[in-house]
DNA sequence: TATTGTTATACTCTATAACTATA
DNA sequence: TATAGTTATAGAGTATAACAATA
């Protein structure tokens, strides 16, 4: 039979699950493995919108902060800043923020969302409310609620 | 004064707080946010060692699973294969693991911690208990536990 | 035909350093 | 002197594809 002789040739392999040894007491471990699995999931369901999770943090933070200025987006969200300014130079080019002149300080840029941004931004969040009941599904609401108060106060 | 000219500087520029927006909502950020304070005190802690968490992670697993194949252990941890054969050349130019050959695949490599390999994970694992400890130290022994506990059964 | 391990390429992200123009 | 933003480079990690040897 195909059957046998496929679990026969993954016996020889795999025949026992792996131990993890001091992997199991590891939080960081099991952190890596929600983190990946949130991650690969949210890239899935925005791949319509070719959003990543940076860009959407960025998106949102300047959605709810208009006119701040890269140092202070990026120290928000813990991205370096060159890193932030080839991200938001991307975005730009895709029309969905804008830079202006910052009145204070002439060095400075204040970022702001373009009509296209909002725009797509509405509907970069349906995507991102799909991926959240995905995620909320394989939790349990229970878990998915706790879970979001631990951690809102680690950070 | 200096110190006054510097803070009216800082408020030019960070006045106020940044809003979260919708991103308060996204356990995917705050697993995130916590995922990157634990892989980077990690690596400081192991710094001494220059060993990285997926590095780590694979030294503990052969040594609790000795004689397996790169596709099962890659399997395991997640890791894509291609990325695993370059990590263990790494691993091997170190004298850290070693490759032989497996009886029943001649595909197949089965690994093992060499002496080497095992003397140094000796000394990593005290480092990596330092690095819990001071993960301990900021979760609390309770929410540490508690998250520990249902990261596992997600996994 | 499928799998194991390898090499190669492209892209994302992190971490630096160096540079400019301001402050 | 220090800061805001830019560019460049190196390294890690992810995602593919293609390949040789073997199953």
């Amino acid at each position: 039979m195909a059957r046998r002789s496929a679990a026969k040739a993954k016996n020889r392999s795999s025949r026992k699950p792996l131990a993890l040894g001091r992997l199991d007491r590891h939080l960081g471990y099991f952190v890596r493995r929600l983190q990946l699995w949130i991650f690969q999931d949210f890239i899935k369901m925005l791949a319509p919108m070719k959003v990543r999770p940076a860009q959407y943090s960025v998106l949102l933070l300047i959605e709810a902060n208009p006119g701040r200025s890269q140092s202070v987006l990026g120290q928000a969200l813990g991205i370096e800043r060159a890193r932030l300014a080839r991200m938001l130079h991307e975005l730009e080019r895709r029309k969905w923020i804008a830079r202006h002149a910052n009145g204070g300080d002439a060095r400075a840029h204040s970022l702001y969302l373009t009509g296209d941004g909002k725009l797509a931004l509405t509907r970069i969040k349906r995507l991102a409310d799909r991926h959240e009941a995905r995620l909320l599904k394989r939790l349990g609401a229970d878990h998915r609620a706790r879970l979001l108060g631990w951690l809102r106060e680690f950070g």
